[in-house]
RNA sequence: GCCGCUAUCGUCUAGGGGUUAGGACGGAUGGUUCUCAGCCAUCAAACCGGGGUUCGAAUCCCCGUAGCGGUACCA
Protein backbone atom coordinates (compact mmCIF):
# COMPACT_ATOMS: atom_id res chain seq x y z
CA UNK A 1 0.00 0.00 0.00
CA UNK A 2 1.30 3.00 -0.96
CA UNK A 3 1.17 6.33 1.62
CA UNK A 4 2.32 9.51 0.15
CA UNK A 5 1.29 11.78 2.76
CA UNK A 6 0.19 14.83 0.84
CA UNK A 7 0.21 18.33 2.89
CA UNK A 8 -2.57 20.07 1.08
CA UNK A 9 -4.56 16.97 1.08
CA UNK A 10 -7.83 17.63 3.67
CA UNK A 11 -7.55 15.70 6.63
CA UNK A 12 -9.66 13.65 8.91
CA UNK A 13 -9.40 15.87 11.56
CA UNK A 14 -12.27 17.46 10.11
CA UNK A 15 -14.91 14.86 10.57
CA UNK A 16 -16.40 15.59 13.59
CA UNK A 17 -16.38 12.88 16.83
CA UNK A 18 -18.23 13.26 19.62
CA UNK A 19 -18.99 11.38 22.63
CA UNK A 20 -21.39 10.02 25.15
CA UNK A 21 -19.27 9.33 27.92
CA UNK A 22 -21.74 7.91 31.05
CA UNK A 23 -20.43 6.50 34.34
CA UNK A 24 -21.96 3.32 35.26
CA UNK A 25 -23.66 4.15 38.26
CA UNK A 26 -27.27 3.07 37.66
CA UNK A 27 -29.88 3.34 34.62
CA UNK A 28 -29.53 5.86 31.93
CA UNK A 29 -31.57 9.21 32.61
CA UNK A 30 -33.57 11.38 30.77
CA UNK A 31 -30.88 13.83 31.14
CA UNK A 32 -28.02 11.00 29.90
CA UNK A 33 -31.14 10.42 26.81
CA UNK A 34 -30.96 14.13 25.81
CA UNK A 35 -26.85 14.19 25.78
CA UNK A 36 -26.92 11.36 24.32
CA UNK A 37 -29.27 12.44 21.53
CA UNK A 38 -27.40 15.79 20.99
CA UNK A 39 -24.26 14.26 20.33
CA UNK A 40 -25.89 11.55 18.12
CA UNK A 41 -27.16 14.29 16.02
CA UNK A 42 -24.80 16.54 15.86
CA UNK A 43 -22.66 12.91 14.14
CA UNK A 44 -25.45 12.57 11.78
CA UNK A 45 -25.99 15.77 10.99
CA UNK A 46 -22.34 16.22 9.94
CA UNK A 47 -21.55 12.39 8.95
CA UNK A 48 -19.57 12.01 11.89
CA UNK A 49 -18.84 9.35 14.46
CA UNK A 50 -20.69 8.53 17.55
CA UNK A 51 -18.74 7.30 20.28
CA UNK A 52 -19.79 5.50 23.20
CA UNK A 53 -16.92 5.59 26.14
CA UNK A 54 -17.48 4.38 29.52
CA UNK A 55 -16.49 6.26 32.26
CA UNK A 56 -15.98 3.86 35.49
CA UNK A 57 -12.92 5.38 37.04
CA UNK A 58 -15.05 5.37 40.07
CA UNK A 59 -14.78 1.53 40.57
CA UNK A 60 -16.75 1.61 43.69
CA UNK A 61 -19.64 2.97 42.28
CA UNK A 62 -19.64 1.13 38.42
CA UNK A 63 -21.49 -1.93 38.14
CA UNK A 64 -21.46 -3.94 35.37
CA UNK A 65 -24.99 -4.19 35.35
CA UNK A 66 -25.49 -0.81 35.00
CA UNK A 67 -23.59 -0.54 31.74
CA UNK A 68 -25.98 -3.04 30.45
CA UNK A 69 -28.64 -1.19 31.71
CA UNK A 70 -27.41 1.80 29.59
CA UNK A 71 -26.51 -0.42 26.67
CA UNK A 72 -29.73 -1.58 25.95
CA UNK A 73 -31.43 2.00 26.83
CA UNK A 74 -29.49 3.40 24.07
CA UNK A 75 -30.39 0.99 21.60
CA UNK A 76 -34.16 1.01 22.43
CA UNK A 77 -33.90 4.56 21.76
CA UNK A 78 -31.95 3.58 18.47
CA UNK A 79 -28.99 5.53 19.22
CA UNK A 80 -26.41 3.53 17.74
CA UNK A 81 -22.72 3.95 18.50
CA UNK A 82 -19.81 3.95 16.22
CA UNK A 83 -17.41 2.89 18.41
CA UNK A 84 -16.99 2.23 21.54
CA UNK A 85 -19.34 0.57 24.78
CA UNK A 86 -19.19 -3.02 24.08
CA UNK A 87 -18.39 -2.26 20.14
CA UNK A 88 -14.79 -1.90 20.30
CA UNK A 89 -12.93 0.56 17.45
CA UNK A 90 -10.00 2.39 16.79
CA UNK A 91 -8.98 4.07 19.57
CA UNK A 92 -9.87 1.38 22.31
CA UNK A 93 -10.40 0.04 24.55
CA UNK A 94 -13.27 2.36 25.57
CA UNK A 95 -13.88 1.64 28.72
CA UNK A 96 -11.55 3.72 31.30
CA UNK A 97 -10.96 1.22 33.96
CA UNK A 98 -9.14 -0.65 31.27
CA UNK A 99 -7.01 2.22 30.46
CA UNK A 100 -5.16 2.84 33.44
CA UNK A 101 -1.90 2.19 31.67
CA UNK A 102 -2.49 5.45 29.29
CA UNK A 103 -3.43 7.82 32.31
CA UNK A 104 -0.53 6.54 34.19
CA UNK A 105 2.21 7.47 31.27
CA UNK A 106 0.18 11.14 31.18
CA UNK A 107 0.40 11.27 34.85
CA UNK A 108 4.32 10.51 34.77
CA UNK A 109 4.84 13.31 32.23
CA UNK A 110 2.95 15.56 34.27
CA UNK A 111 4.85 15.11 37.93
CA UNK A 112 8.17 14.95 35.61
CA UNK A 113 7.40 18.79 34.11
CA UNK A 114 6.35 19.64 37.34
CA UNK A 115 3.04 20.28 36.12
CA UNK A 116 1.55 18.03 38.73
CA UNK A 117 2.46 16.72 42.29
CA UNK A 118 1.65 14.65 44.77
CA UNK A 119 -0.10 15.54 48.12
CA UNK A 120 -0.09 14.19 51.33
CA UNK A 121 -3.31 15.90 52.85
CA UNK A 122 -5.24 13.13 54.93
CA UNK A 123 -9.19 13.63 53.99
CA UNK A 124 -9.20 14.79 57.50
CA UNK A 125 -6.73 17.66 56.55
CA UNK A 126 -8.68 18.42 53.93
CA UNK A 127 -11.71 18.83 55.41
CA UNK A 128 -10.71 21.42 57.86
CA UNK A 129 -8.59 23.04 55.47
CA UNK A 130 -12.21 23.63 53.50
CA UNK A 131 -13.85 24.98 56.70
CA UNK A 132 -11.18 27.33 57.20
CA UNK A 133 -11.22 28.26 53.76
CA UNK A 134 -14.59 28.88 53.99
CA UNK A 135 -14.96 30.72 57.32
CA UNK A 136 -12.19 33.13 55.96
CA UNK A 137 -14.76 33.64 52.49
CA UNK A 138 -11.85 32.18 50.35
CA UNK A 139 -12.60 31.58 46.64
CA UNK A 140 -10.34 28.30 47.08
CA UNK A 141 -10.06 25.75 49.64
CA UNK A 142 -7.23 23.76 48.98
CA UNK A 143 -4.19 26.46 49.13
CA UNK A 144 -1.78 24.29 47.49
CA UNK A 145 0.50 23.70 50.37
CA UNK A 146 2.08 20.49 49.32
CA UNK A 147 3.58 22.24 45.82
CA UNK A 148 6.50 22.53 47.79
CA UNK A 149 7.50 19.60 50.33
CA UNK A 150 10.80 18.88 51.62
CA UNK A 151 11.66 15.45 51.37
CA UNK A 152 12.09 15.24 54.83
CA UNK A 153 8.39 15.98 55.09
CA UNK A 154 8.15 13.44 52.08
CA UNK A 155 9.95 11.36 54.00
CA UNK A 156 7.80 11.84 57.24
CA UNK A 157 4.16 11.28 55.51
CA UNK A 158 5.71 8.08 53.95
CA UNK A 159 6.96 6.75 56.93
CA UNK A 160 3.23 7.10 58.42
CA UNK A 161 2.04 5.11 55.66
CA UNK A 162 0.49 8.16 53.99
CA UNK A 163 -0.24 7.54 50.24
CA UNK A 164 -0.17 10.65 48.90
CA UNK A 165 -2.55 12.16 45.50
CA UNK A 166 -1.63 14.45 42.53
CA UNK A 167 -2.37 17.31 42.51
CA UNK A 168 -2.39 19.15 39.32
CA UNK A 169 -0.54 22.71 39.00
CA UNK A 170 -3.27 25.19 38.03
CA UNK A 171 -1.60 28.33 36.15
CA UNK A 172 -1.61 31.70 37.02
CA UNK A 173 -2.74 33.15 33.33
CA UNK A 174 -6.58 33.15 32.31
CA UNK A 175 -8.01 30.25 30.83
CA UNK A 176 -10.38 30.98 27.72
CA UNK A 177 -13.35 28.82 27.75
CA UNK A 178 -15.90 28.65 24.58
CA UNK A 179 -18.60 27.44 24.48
CA UNK A 180 -20.86 26.72 21.72
CA UNK A 181 -23.64 27.62 23.29
CA UNK A 182 -22.81 29.59 26.10
CA UNK A 183 -20.53 31.77 24.25
CA UNK A 184 -16.82 32.73 25.40
CA UNK A 185 -15.28 33.68 28.34
CA UNK A 186 -12.06 34.40 29.96
CA UNK A 187 -11.58 32.32 33.83
CA UNK A 188 -9.82 33.86 36.27
CA UNK A 189 -7.23 31.43 37.55
CA UNK A 190 -7.35 33.02 40.60
CA UNK A 191 -10.85 30.83 41.24
CA UNK A 192 -9.47 27.74 40.16
CA UNK A 193 -7.41 25.28 42.66
CA UNK A 194 -4.81 22.38 42.26
CA UNK A 195 -7.28 19.83 41.57
CA UNK A 196 -6.59 16.10 42.83
CA UNK A 197 -5.68 14.34 39.27
CA UNK A 198 -5.33 11.06 40.85
CA UNK A 199 -6.59 9.30 44.13
CA UNK A 200 -4.54 8.14 46.81
CA UNK A 201 -5.36 4.00 45.49
CA UNK A 202 -3.67 4.98 42.11
CA UNK A 203 -7.23 5.20 40.32
CA UNK A 204 -7.39 8.39 37.99
CA UNK A 205 -10.08 11.09 38.56
CA UNK A 206 -12.83 12.38 35.90
CA UNK A 207 -11.35 15.30 35.14
CA UNK A 208 -7.96 13.87 33.86
CA UNK A 209 -9.27 10.64 32.33
CA UNK A 210 -12.02 12.94 30.66
CA UNK A 211 -9.73 15.55 28.90
CA UNK A 212 -7.01 12.81 28.12
CA UNK A 213 -9.36 10.53 26.62
CA UNK A 214 -10.94 12.95 24.69
CA UNK A 215 -7.90 13.83 23.12
CA UNK A 216 -6.81 10.36 22.28
CA UNK A 217 -9.96 9.24 20.74
CA UNK A 218 -9.34 12.56 18.57
CA UNK A 219 -12.94 14.39 20.39
CA UNK A 220 -13.99 17.09 17.90
CA UNK A 221 -16.79 18.35 20.08
CA UNK A 222 -17.74 17.85 23.28
CA UNK A 223 -21.46 18.25 24.20
CA UNK A 224 -22.63 17.76 27.28
CA UNK A 225 -24.55 18.98 30.36
CA UNK A 226 -24.17 22.36 32.10
CA UNK A 227 -23.19 20.72 35.12
CA UNK A 228 -19.59 20.50 33.51
CA UNK A 229 -19.27 23.86 33.05
CA UNK A 230 -17.01 24.56 35.96
CA UNK A 231 -14.77 21.34 35.04
CA UNK A 232 -14.04 22.87 31.42
CA UNK A 233 -11.08 25.50 32.58
CA UNK A 234 -9.92 22.44 34.91
CA UNK A 235 -9.88 19.99 31.84
CA UNK A 236 -8.17 22.52 29.50
CA UNK A 237 -5.24 23.49 31.77
CA UNK A 238 -4.63 19.63 32.10
CA UNK A 239 -4.68 19.66 28.04
CA UNK A 240 -2.27 22.39 28.40
CA UNK A 241 0.21 21.00 30.61
CA UNK A 242 0.20 18.03 28.60
CA UNK A 243 0.21 19.60 25.38
CA UNK A 244 -2.89 18.00 24.48
CA UNK A 245 -5.30 19.17 21.52
CA UNK A 246 -8.08 21.30 23.13
CA UNK A 247 -11.76 19.73 21.47
CA UNK A 248 -14.67 22.37 21.20
CA UNK A 249 -17.03 22.52 24.31
CA UNK A 250 -21.19 22.63 24.03
CA UNK A 251 -22.70 22.84 27.60
CA UNK A 252 -26.34 21.83 27.11
CA UNK A 253 -28.73 23.22 29.81
CA UNK A 254 -30.22 20.91 32.48
CA UNK A 255 -33.23 19.18 32.56
CA UNK A 256 -35.13 20.35 35.46
CA UNK A 257 -37.80 18.89 37.46
CA UNK A 258 -41.40 20.77 37.84
CA UNK A 259 -39.85 22.42 40.72
CA UNK A 260 -37.06 23.69 38.56
CA UNK A 261 -33.96 21.09 40.13
CA UNK A 262 -31.93 19.26 38.10
CA UNK A 263 -33.30 15.80 37.53
CA UNK A 264 -31.28 13.15 39.65
CA UNK A 265 -31.86 9.30 39.78
CA UNK A 266 -31.45 9.68 43.27
CA UNK A 267 -34.43 12.11 43.84
CA UNK A 268 -36.99 11.06 40.70
CA UNK A 269 -36.19 7.49 40.43
CA UNK A 270 -38.21 5.76 37.59
CA UNK A 271 -39.77 9.31 36.18
CA UNK A 272 -36.20 9.54 35.03
CA UNK A 273 -35.10 6.35 34.14
CA UNK A 274 -35.19 6.05 30.24
CA UNK A 275 -36.22 2.11 30.56
CA UNK A 276 -39.05 2.55 32.53
CA UNK A 277 -40.54 4.44 30.07
CA UNK A 278 -39.98 1.70 27.61
CA UNK A 279 -41.35 -0.47 30.04
CA UNK A 280 -44.36 1.52 30.63
CA UNK A 281 -45.20 1.38 26.96
CA UNK A 282 -43.60 4.70 25.32
CA UNK A 283 -42.82 4.81 22.43
CA UNK A 284 -38.78 5.62 21.23
CA UNK A 285 -39.52 7.94 19.17
CA UNK A 286 -41.70 9.68 21.14
CA UNK A 287 -39.23 9.69 23.84
CA UNK A 288 -36.72 11.17 21.07
CA UNK A 289 -39.08 13.75 19.82
CA UNK A 290 -39.79 14.78 23.87
CA UNK A 291 -35.89 15.63 24.68
CA UNK A 292 -35.24 16.80 21.27
CA UNK A 293 -37.06 19.50 22.41
CA UNK A 294 -36.26 20.49 25.86
CA UNK A 295 -33.88 22.94 25.15
CA UNK A 296 -33.84 23.08 21.15
CA UNK A 297 -36.45 24.42 18.72
CA UNK A 298 -36.21 24.44 15.39
CA UNK A 299 -38.80 27.28 14.25
CA UNK A 300 -42.01 28.69 15.82
CA UNK A 301 -44.05 25.81 14.45
CA UNK A 302 -43.00 22.57 14.23
CA UNK A 303 -43.64 19.96 17.14
CA UNK A 304 -43.58 16.75 15.93
CA UNK A 305 -39.93 15.88 14.04
CA UNK A 306 -38.94 12.08 13.19
CA UNK A 307 -36.03 11.07 13.49
CA UNK A 308 -34.54 11.86 9.80
CA UNK A 309 -35.83 15.10 10.38
CA UNK A 310 -34.19 15.81 13.41
CA UNK A 311 -31.08 14.98 12.05
CA UNK A 312 -31.48 17.22 9.04
CA UNK A 313 -32.54 20.27 10.81
CA UNK A 314 -30.51 20.07 14.31
CA UNK A 315 -27.82 22.60 15.62
CA UNK A 316 -25.87 23.28 18.34
CA UNK A 317 -26.91 26.95 17.46
CA UNK A 318 -30.33 26.77 18.32
CA UNK A 319 -29.95 25.07 21.78
CA UNK A 320 -30.59 27.61 24.16
CA UNK A 321 -29.12 28.44 27.23
CA UNK A 322 -31.68 27.89 30.22
CA UNK A 323 -32.93 24.91 31.72
CA UNK A 324 -35.68 22.95 30.75
CA UNK A 325 -38.60 21.58 32.91
CA UNK A 326 -39.62 17.78 32.39
CA UNK A 327 -43.19 18.25 31.61
CA UNK A 328 -44.92 14.59 31.88
CA UNK A 329 -47.81 16.08 29.85
CA UNK A 330 -46.04 16.66 26.84
CA UNK A 331 -44.31 13.21 26.42
CA UNK A 332 -47.81 11.66 26.49
CA UNK A 333 -49.23 13.64 24.15
CA UNK A 334 -46.27 12.79 21.79
CA UNK A 335 -46.59 9.30 22.69
CA UNK A 336 -50.38 8.72 22.35
CA UNK A 337 -49.35 10.96 19.03
CA UNK A 338 -46.56 8.23 17.94
CA UNK A 339 -48.48 5.55 19.19
CA UNK A 340 -51.87 6.54 16.49
CA UNK A 341 -49.58 6.66 14.03
CA UNK A 342 -48.74 2.66 13.93
CA UNK A 343 -50.92 0.77 11.93
CA UNK A 344 -53.52 -1.37 13.59
CA UNK A 345 -50.98 -4.55 13.58
CA UNK A 346 -48.15 -3.23 14.59
CA UNK A 347 -50.01 -1.45 17.42
CA UNK A 348 -51.15 -5.23 18.34
CA UNK A 349 -48.04 -6.15 18.21
CA UNK A 350 -46.81 -3.90 20.73
CA UNK A 351 -50.07 -4.61 23.02
CA UNK A 352 -49.28 -7.99 23.30
CA UNK A 353 -46.87 -8.70 25.48
CA UNK A 354 -48.99 -5.81 28.11
CA UNK A 355 -51.82 -8.13 27.65
CA UNK A 356 -49.10 -11.17 28.50
CA UNK A 357 -47.81 -9.64 31.69
CA UNK A 358 -51.10 -9.23 32.86
CA UNK A 359 -52.21 -13.02 32.71
CA UNK A 360 -54.89 -11.69 30.26
CA UNK A 361 -53.64 -14.27 27.39
CA UNK A 362 -51.06 -16.37 26.88
CA UNK A 363 -51.20 -17.07 23.16
CA UNK A 364 -51.79 -15.05 20.55
CA UNK A 365 -53.73 -17.43 18.32
CA UNK A 366 -57.14 -15.30 18.14
CA UNK A 367 -54.69 -12.70 16.30
CA UNK A 368 -57.90 -11.14 14.41
CA UNK A 369 -59.98 -11.04 17.79
CA UNK A 370 -57.00 -8.89 19.04
CA UNK A 371 -56.71 -6.80 16.02
CA UNK A 372 -60.08 -6.24 16.56
CA UNK A 373 -59.69 -4.92 19.89
CA UNK A 374 -57.34 -2.74 19.18
CA UNK A 375 -58.92 -1.19 16.04
CA UNK A 376 -62.05 -0.33 18.70
CA UNK A 377 -59.65 1.09 21.16
CA UNK A 378 -58.59 3.32 18.62
CA UNK A 379 -56.94 6.55 19.56
CA UNK A 380 -57.50 5.71 23.08
CA UNK A 381 -54.11 4.81 24.05
CA UNK A 382 -51.75 7.43 25.74
CA UNK A 383 -49.17 4.47 26.87
CA UNK A 384 -49.41 0.94 25.64
CA UNK A 385 -50.22 0.41 29.13
CA UNK A 386 -52.97 1.74 28.87
CA UNK A 387 -54.36 -1.02 26.98
CA UNK A 388 -55.24 -3.12 30.12
CA UNK A 389 -57.49 -0.80 31.80
CA UNK A 390 -59.15 -0.15 28.11
CA UNK A 391 -59.79 -3.28 27.67
CA UNK A 392 -59.34 -5.93 30.56
CA UNK A 393 -63.08 -6.93 30.79
CA UNK A 394 -62.58 -8.64 26.73
CA UNK A 395 -60.69 -11.13 28.42
CA UNK A 396 -61.97 -12.13 31.63
CA UNK A 397 -65.54 -11.01 33.49
CA UNK A 398 -63.64 -10.96 37.04
CA UNK A 399 -64.32 -7.04 37.08
CA UNK A 400 -66.19 -4.94 39.56
CA UNK A 401 -68.96 -2.50 38.02
CA UNK A 402 -67.26 0.51 39.34
CA UNK A 403 -69.22 2.25 42.34
CA UNK A 404 -69.06 6.04 40.51
CA UNK A 405 -70.01 4.96 37.35
CA UNK A 406 -72.99 2.44 39.06
CA UNK A 407 -73.88 5.04 41.36
CA UNK A 408 -74.92 7.71 37.89
CA UNK A 409 -75.79 5.24 35.90
CA UNK A 410 -77.34 2.55 37.48
CA UNK A 411 -78.97 4.63 39.60
CA UNK A 412 -78.63 6.21 43.58
CA UNK A 413 -82.13 5.52 43.64
CA UNK A 414 -84.60 2.35 44.31
CA UNK A 415 -86.28 3.78 41.84
CA UNK A 416 -83.83 4.41 39.02
CA UNK A 417 -82.52 1.20 39.76
CA UNK A 418 -85.52 -0.61 39.28
CA UNK A 419 -85.56 1.21 36.03
CA UNK A 420 -82.55 0.08 35.43
CA UNK A 421 -83.19 -3.21 35.76
CA UNK A 422 -85.68 -2.98 33.51
CA UNK A 423 -84.35 -1.73 30.78
CA UNK A 424 -81.10 -4.31 31.05
CA UNK A 425 -84.02 -7.19 30.92
CA UNK A 426 -85.39 -5.32 27.67
CA UNK A 427 -82.16 -4.97 26.41
CA UNK A 428 -81.27 -8.69 27.37
CA UNK A 429 -84.34 -10.19 25.57
CA UNK A 430 -83.36 -7.82 22.64
CA UNK A 431 -80.28 -9.48 22.29
CA UNK A 432 -81.54 -12.97 22.56
CA UNK A 433 -83.37 -12.57 20.10
CA UNK A 434 -81.51 -10.23 17.55
CA UNK A 435 -80.29 -12.91 14.76
CA UNK A 436 -76.96 -11.47 14.33
CA UNK A 437 -74.62 -10.22 16.88
CA UNK A 438 -72.94 -8.00 14.23
CA UNK A 439 -72.69 -3.93 14.99
CA UNK A 440 -75.14 -2.57 12.85
CA UNK A 441 -77.82 -5.46 13.42
CA UNK A 442 -76.91 -5.03 17.24
CA UNK A 443 -77.39 -1.06 16.77
CA UNK A 444 -80.27 -0.94 14.48
CA UNK A 445 -82.52 -3.20 17.28
CA UNK A 446 -81.28 -0.88 20.49
CA UNK A 447 -81.86 2.10 18.82
CA UNK A 448 -85.16 0.52 17.50
CA UNK A 449 -85.73 0.22 21.50
CA UNK A 450 -84.73 3.07 22.35
CA UNK A 451 -86.48 5.37 20.03
CA UNK A 452 -89.59 3.79 20.34
CA UNK A 453 -89.58 3.59 24.49
CA UNK A 454 -88.72 6.77 24.92
CA UNK A 455 -85.33 6.20 26.73
CA UNK A 456 -82.78 8.41 26.54
CA UNK A 457 -80.13 6.73 24.03
CA UNK A 458 -77.59 7.37 26.90
CA UNK A 459 -79.27 5.60 30.02
CA UNK A 460 -79.77 2.52 27.91
CA UNK A 461 -76.21 2.40 26.56
CA UNK A 462 -74.37 3.57 29.80
CA UNK A 463 -76.41 1.16 31.12
CA UNK A 464 -75.24 -1.47 29.53
CA UNK A 465 -71.70 -0.32 29.58
CA UNK A 466 -71.38 -0.92 32.90
CA UNK A 467 -72.81 -4.07 32.71
CA UNK A 468 -70.70 -5.23 30.01
CA UNK A 469 -67.57 -3.52 31.29
CA UNK A 470 -67.35 -2.72 34.67
CA UNK A 471 -66.64 0.97 33.43
CA UNK A 472 -68.39 4.19 31.95
CA UNK A 473 -65.83 4.85 28.95
CA UNK A 474 -64.30 2.83 26.55
CA UNK A 475 -64.92 2.50 22.51
CA UNK A 476 -68.30 2.12 21.20
CA UNK A 477 -70.47 -0.49 23.00
CA UNK A 478 -71.81 -1.67 20.00
CA UNK A 479 -68.37 -2.90 19.05
CA UNK A 480 -67.35 -4.27 22.65
CA UNK A 481 -71.31 -6.08 22.03
CA UNK A 482 -69.85 -7.34 18.65
CA UNK A 483 -66.01 -8.22 19.99
CA UNK A 484 -67.48 -9.74 23.23
CA UNK A 485 -69.95 -12.72 21.20
CA UNK A 486 -73.36 -13.36 21.87
CA UNK A 487 -72.45 -15.93 24.65
CA UNK A 488 -70.71 -13.53 26.94
CA UNK A 489 -72.97 -10.47 26.61
CA UNK A 490 -76.11 -12.74 27.30
CA UNK A 491 -74.08 -14.37 30.40
CA UNK A 492 -72.91 -10.72 31.53
CA UNK A 493 -76.15 -8.84 31.40
CA UNK A 494 -78.24 -11.32 33.64
CA UNK A 495 -75.44 -10.90 35.82
CA UNK A 496 -75.44 -6.70 36.45
CA UNK A 497 -78.88 -7.43 36.60
CA UNK A 498 -79.03 -9.94 39.91
CA UNK A 499 -76.20 -7.03 40.89
CA UNK A 500 -78.22 -4.46 41.04
C1' G B 1 -19.70 31.19 52.12
C1' C B 2 -17.20 31.02 47.33
C1' C B 3 -17.18 30.33 41.84
C1' G B 4 -20.26 30.04 37.66
C1' C B 5 -24.68 29.95 34.61
C1' U B 6 -29.54 31.55 33.53
C1' A B 7 -34.08 34.68 33.35
C1' U B 8 -40.82 35.45 27.49
C1' C B 9 -47.80 32.40 29.35
C1' G B 10 -48.20 26.93 34.67
C1' U B 11 -44.67 24.09 31.02
C1' C B 12 -41.66 23.63 26.18
C1' U B 13 -40.52 27.60 23.18
C1' A B 14 -40.61 31.55 18.64
C1' G B 15 -39.32 36.44 18.18
C1' G B 16 -35.83 40.32 19.28
C1' G B 17 -34.87 48.25 18.83
C1' G B 18 -41.32 50.02 16.45
C1' U B 19 -45.49 42.99 16.61
C1' U B 20 -52.69 43.00 18.81
C1' A B 21 -45.41 39.37 21.72
C1' G B 22 -46.64 33.86 17.78
C1' G B 23 -47.03 28.38 18.27
C1' A B 24 -47.40 23.82 21.13
C1' C B 25 -48.50 20.97 25.82
C1' G B 26 -51.62 21.53 29.85
C1' G B 27 -56.25 24.16 31.56
C1' A B 28 -61.37 26.23 30.75
C1' U B 29 -65.93 26.65 27.76
C1' G B 30 -69.10 25.15 23.73
C1' G B 31 -70.14 21.69 19.55
C1' U B 32 -70.10 16.47 17.59
C1' U B 33 -71.27 11.54 19.98
C1' C B 34 -73.91 5.79 23.51
C1' U B 35 -69.47 7.09 27.41
C1' C B 36 -64.40 8.21 27.34
C1' A B 37 -60.83 9.56 24.02
C1' G B 38 -60.61 12.13 19.50
C1' C B 39 -62.01 16.00 16.32
C1' C B 40 -63.83 21.23 15.61
C1' A B 41 -64.53 26.17 17.63
C1' U B 42 -63.63 29.74 21.40
C1' C B 43 -61.20 31.64 25.85
C1' A B 44 -57.73 32.63 29.90
C1' A B 45 -52.46 32.81 30.36
C1' A B 46 -45.88 35.70 29.71
C1' C B 47 -41.37 39.57 28.26
C1' C B 48 -38.13 39.20 36.90
C1' G B 49 -37.27 44.47 39.02
C1' G B 50 -34.74 49.20 38.67
C1' G B 51 -31.74 52.40 36.12
C1' G B 52 -29.52 53.92 31.64
C1' U B 53 -28.71 54.23 25.77
C1' U B 54 -32.58 55.65 22.18
C1' C B 55 -37.60 59.37 19.03
C1' G B 56 -38.76 54.36 20.67
C1' A B 57 -36.53 48.81 24.83
C1' A B 58 -39.35 42.69 26.10
C1' U B 59 -35.05 43.14 22.73
C1' C B 60 -28.70 46.63 23.81
C1' C B 61 -25.73 48.13 28.55
C1' C B 62 -25.32 48.40 33.93
C1' C B 63 -27.03 47.23 38.74
C1' G B 64 -30.12 44.42 41.61
C1' U B 65 -33.13 40.13 42.60
C1' A B 66 -34.33 35.22 42.11
C1' G B 67 -33.51 30.34 40.55
C1' C B 68 -30.25 26.73 39.39
C1' G B 69 -25.38 24.29 38.86
C1' G B 70 -20.64 23.45 40.96
C1' U B 71 -17.89 23.74 45.21
C1' A B 72 -15.30 15.47 46.63
C1' C B 73 -9.39 11.22 46.72
C1' C B 74 -18.16 11.33 42.17
C1' A B 75 -18.94 11.92 37.29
Amino acid sequence: MNETPNTSTVVVTDTVRVRMAPSPTGFLHIGGARTALFNWLFAKHHNGTFILRIDDTDMARSTDESMHEIYTALQWLGLAWDEGGDKGGPYGPYVQSERKPIYDAYVTQLLETGNAYHCYCTPEELEEIRAQARADKQTRSYDGRCRELTSEAVNGFTAEGRKPTVRIKMPDTPILVDDLVLGSRNIDPATLEDEVIVRSNGMPNYNLTSIIDDAEMQITHVIRGTEHLNNTPKQIAIAHALGLEVPQFAHIPLVLDSSGRKMSKRHHGDLVAVNRYREQGYLPEAVLNFVARLGWSYDDKQEIFSVDELIEKFDLERVGKSGSVFDIKKLEWLNSHYINQLSISARTDAVIPFWQAEGLINSIEKRDWLENIVEAVGERLTTFQDIIPQTRYFFTDAFEYEPKAVKKWWGGSEEKREKTSEILTNLLQILEEVPSFDVETVETAIWKYTDENDIKRVAAMQALRIALTGTSFGPSLFDIVALLGRDEVLKRIPRAIAHL
